[in-house]
DNA sequence: GAATGGTCCCATAGGC
DNA sequence: GCCTATGGGACCATTC
């Protein structure tokens, strides 16, 4: 995307720095929410490439034969697997603080 | 469904122990499954791993006193521009394409 | 809540019936849903009563004077295995109908 | 938190087992929180029961051609309606209660 | 008031 | 091609 498209929304202070003057209008302000907001959209790009890319290995794998839906099942599982395991220590954390084991 | 899939969460491992023979059971197509869940689990915890980070970011921009409801609003529409302004070239693309201009 | 308070957003149909006189607008689709209205917004009702219910054990509990965070973390963990177990009976069901074991 | 609060998980059975007395561990305390537990749990599939339900009488609607959409939007102005309602109550009781007209 | 967890709503994707 | 199912996102309530 390009830095015009970024600016689409927010063009006032934009068009008034293209006149070589300093924000006057938002100003240092607005510069920082503008840079918050490409940060977030360049993070959000990337997490929908890794969208696409898992949507694309389920078609490779699809394309090798494999039940997607049970492929997503046991992913699904083993994610299960995981989060109890977690929460079984966040649970153990939650014991030793309470009696004092820091 | 092949029986390889079947297999696949019981793992090679645990087989190969009780027979002593290497990928008897499940075999080639049974790690290849496994290379595909394993990489789509990769994917997915980077998927994850942006999704705090943009939640981070939120956070720090909260912290400078910007309003993240308004700023999940002006990412939307940004968004939206940008999908039209696509949608756009592409459109253009396909005429220009269709009076043989490359 | 009364039948008038349901009726509040509906009330053209209702003044009608009030006139003695069939339902020419909206008519018998309207009756139908409206009854689905009504029974949504029983149950919703009924729903926000058990939500109450379980804050006031929390509130007992805490009288009593056990830890309210902790016993949260015990009940999502053992929602966590129920959930694993179910998901787990899912697969097995999954894998069954793939090999043809109905 | 209790001492007893934090044996609540590693249940009475097995202790029981490992010391064959009855209840030397936890306890009566044990046995308190465990009914708090499967109150609250109870409470819960009841909770979650009627959520199934109302998705089904959503379906069902569906299925009779109505907007899912749009139905939740009138339930929600209703539920505002009726809340507006309740809170006027309130407040007119507390007139009542405040001039003495019991 | 900051953070966290829970719930609800929507949009997309896969199956029939 | 609909339609259900599932995942993601937003909002809200509650806790510290």
């Amino acid at each position: 995307m390009t830095e015009a498209a970024l600016n689409s929304y927010t063009s006032d202070d934009t068009k008034q720095a293209d006149e070589g003057k300093p924000q006057e209008v938002g100003g240092v302000t607005g510069q920082r929410l503008r840079a918050f907001l490409e940060r977030i959209e360049r993070l959000e790009e990337e997490k929908s490439a890794l969208a696409e890319d898992i949507k694309e290995v389920f078609g490779e794998a699809k394309a090798h034969g494999f039940d997607v839906k049970t492929m997503r099942k046991v992913i699904r599982l083993r994610k299960l697997d995981a989060d109890k395991r977690q929460e079984e220590e966040a649970l153990l954390e939650t014991y030793m603080a309470a009696i004092g084991m820091v």
